[in-house]
DNA sequence: ATTCTGACA
DNA sequence: TGTCAGCA
């Protein structure tokens, strides 16, 4: 596998990640500091993202837009991190295999939950795309 | 010139 | 979240 260094490759600063994303340097830090990205730094301790790291603040951006809070994006992670190890080691899939379904019910009671209050909230379509 | 952390009239 | 300060 070689796509997967140059996707997780550290190549731009924050001023064209802020760019390619449509958010602030605050949002983008403030995500970083509660765990949802891991950019890598430079000797002089300046932030440098890679493709996945942008990938994942545009699904960040989208997730916030749908009224969904840091916590629940971290959820959404978790559980999408789960479901990948359960298909790379089928061995360990039936011990992730509760969680995840708790983990289902939580976001989807916080997603409907979400949209309760003003936003536009998630259709059906697009609720399936986060819990296939 | 840019980015970083910390703090809040 | 915005924004400003004081550094690196």
């Amino acid at each position: 596998m070689n796509d997967h260094v140059r996707r997780n490759m550290p190549l731009f600063p924050i001023s064209i990640v802020k760019q390619l994303t449509e958010l602030s340097a605050r949002q983008i830090r403030y995500y970083e500091e509660h765990s949802l990205i891991h950019p890598a730094r430079t000797s002089g301790n300046q932030r440098l993202f890679s493709f996945n790291d942008v990938d994942r603040l545009l699904e960040i951006k989208s997730l916030i837009e749908r009224g969904i809070n840091i916590s629940g994006i971290k959820e959404i992670f978790e559980l999408r991190a789960q479901e990948q190890s359960s298909k790379e080691n089928p061995a360990l899939a039936p011990k992730t295999e509760i969680s995840q379904k708790e983990l289902r019910r939580h976001l989807k009671n916080e997603v409907m939950m979400a949209g309760k209050h003003g936003k536009p909230s998630m259709i059906q379509g697009q609720l399936s795309r986060f819990f296939n």
